[in-house]
DNA sequence: TTTATATATCTATATTTATCGATATATTGA
DNA sequence: TCAATATATCGATAAATATAGATATATAAA
């Protein structure tokens, strides 16, 4: 991991509500009610989920998450009109590593 | 650690130039020129040397350190005029644990 | 005690980020 | 095809951060 790529997921992680959304999708079946068309969180929480549980606008949380994801620290899978967004583990793994 | 706490890290940590100083100050000895008065670095390194070698002015580098101390990723010691800044391996640890 | 040095703090401005509403795009279902 | 729904993107403005120079403070050295 370089020095950039690091900054770039430490500037996702300097907001309350996006260190709390990485919280929250580690128990996702804890924190959010099931998927109507998806049985699982295999894939992880879609946006319209994740935005009414952080009380942001719609467009707020989707910029974040797609940044959390250009970044590395979530993976977005697309299942029809949904965006599932999971922790990407490895990569925070790396992250974690460079910085101790 | 609280969701708060993280996040005041994860603002120390989201502008390149503080995560390089977290790098740098994992191997003072190999980073930074020997102190005159202090013959280790035990306490970690001076304001003046990082902020020679962050190319920064000195008032920049003298707040970045101060609210990375705040936040608790760094120690500072005080030597006579000096301040020495070494990383704080314990709560960098409880960041990472909390994050993974 | 005066002077020099190291660091901290204050004030100001430029830049970046936060956040929203509006709108565009994509997909599903009628 | 058309309407409804989910998400993404755009444009605007408010708030926060970056950064410097000036100045204050603390300590050491002369």
């Amino acid at each position: 991991m370089t020095l950039k790529e690091a900054t770039e997921i430490g500037k996702c992680l300097s907001n309350q509500t996006r260190v709390q959304i990485m919280e929250w999708l580690k128990e996702p079946e804890k924190n959010f009610p099931p998927h109507e068309t998806l049985k699982h969180f295999n894939d992880g929480v879609c946006v319209t989920y994740i935005q009414e549980k952080a009380e942001l606008s719609q467009s707020t949380i989707s910029t974040y998450l797609s940044n959390m994801e250009k970044c590395g620290i979530l993976i977005m899978t697309r299942h029809g009109k949904w965006s599932y967004f999971r922790r990407n583990e490895k990569i925070i793994k790396q992250y974690t590593q460079f910085l101790e």
